[in-house]
DNA sequence: TGTACATCAGTGAACGCGCGTTCACTGATGTAC
DNA sequence: TGTACATCAGTGAACGCGCGTTCACTGATGTAC
């Protein structure tokens, strides 16, 4: 147990790991493009010049947090595809699992919301290539019940597309209608005590636009579900 | 003629439409979160302090900038809702009106695809009423047929959202393929006028891509059509 | 185990620079008589 | 039409500030013997 992996590399991690946490946490109010080094740096409590020794620049930082946010999705994605039950199930399944990891994974949903079509080239890329290995995967999954039905390679990825489309418009969505603590703390209270009342009324509020945001991407899926069973009688 | 509506007040309307322009321009390659003023007033020629003449701030220029390219819009929809033809010529007029769009308004829809989810809160809120506009007015194209099908509205809604979602995918993913002069011109050309023969390769490749779009994104509103048809049978 | 040297993550001071905002101003346009 | 005054879009200088980047450095960790 004496090193491991050595103590230096593993405290370099450490500060590597605390700027990405930094640079996400303050994305969640600008975009990236606007972000600078030395409120990562103060954030995290080292010298400016010590994020050089992690990354070449804030693009180069863009790119790593894209590898982080959209690692843990290819989790999500994998247990959705082994869903074995009815395509019913199948659908509220999906939903269900889109809104928890929203709820689970704020930060790293509105990053990949706002960057893929973003200010920044590099990080552009590195979404549009995550996301490309998500749709391989998601026709990749669809592919044995449809060829068998007919489809193309071409088609399957097409479904695919929208599938994964979907899903990112529905993230974005969810994400919306999370309760906006910074707004909220904003509001001028009349009455002491009413800051929590009001807090709380938000929330219920929240969860009711959560919920319409579900029903309305279920049935959107259950068109799109609909229309795939149907692609071949056309 | 000897005023109109006054020569003062033309010619800051003026410079208020050459500050719009140039903030647009120079979003092309950042987003609005990072865009500066001096940038934007040296752009047009004007002094700093100019700028506060007709915005408040970058904010204020922003979504002053919603209104202009969702204005643009707004015809567009009206056209291909008016189309009568069948449901395969209204999905390929669709994708054709918004592929041409993209062609004559690069900016305006790289701006929209970008801030949609971007950094600046007053700009979100105006594209997402924008775009909530939008939807009305196709729900209540849709609505004549629909209501008679048995549709409610809340799934007419929900149906609109899911067209005008895939719209705006749609036009991101034109944007995207759309050849990029700036990348172009900083490859490394080996002979003489190689460089325009790189660009018009390019131009074709682009063509290629653009096709390939087009076509998934006609699919994807045959699958979405397809399940329209069969809402009611399920 | 102990010693001598190498590595390198993080420091802190310094730099030149462009930023947003303010202010009193100028001079063309507009208005009232 | 001509004159006197008001308006206000745009000016240009000034301000304090935080930025990204550089550099020689420090001292804990790692390595070789």
């Amino acid at each position: 147990m004496s090193h491991t992996v050595g103590v230096r590399q593993a405290q370099k991690q450490k500060t590597r790991q605390a700027l990405l946490d930094a640079g996400l946490r303050l994305l969640e109010e600008q975009s990236l493009s606007s972000l600078g080094l030395r409120e990562v740096t103060r954030l995290v409590g080292v010298a400016p010049a010590a994020f050089y020794r992690h990354f070449r620049d804030m693009a180069d930082l863009g790119v790593a947090l894209v590898e982080e946010a959209l690692g843990s999705l290819h989790g999500m994605i994998r247990a959705i595809l082994a869903e074995q039950d009815g395509d019913e199930e199948r659908i509220e399944g999906t939903v269900d699992a889109v809104a928890q990891h929203v709820r689970a994974y704020p930060a790293h949903v509105r990053f990949i919301a706002r960057e893929r079509h973003g200010g920044v080239r590099p990080v552009r890329e590195a979404i549009a290539a995550e996301l490309g290995r998500f749709v391989d995967e998601v026709a990749a999954a669809f592919a044995v019940q449809l060829v068998a039905d007919g489809w193309s390679a071409e088609d399957i990825r097409m479904l695919a597309e929208l599938y994964v489309d979907h899903m990112v418009m529905t993230a974005a969505a969810f994400l919306e209608a999370a309760p906006d603590r910074t707004a909220a703390a904003d509001t001028v209270s009349t009455a002491e005590g009413s800051a929590a009342v009001d807090a709380e009324a938000a929330d219920r509020a929240a969860a009711e636009v959560e919920a319409r945001i579900a029903a309305t991407a279920c049935s959107q899926l259950r068109i799109i579900s609909l229309g795939r069973r149907h692609w071949r009688d056309a």
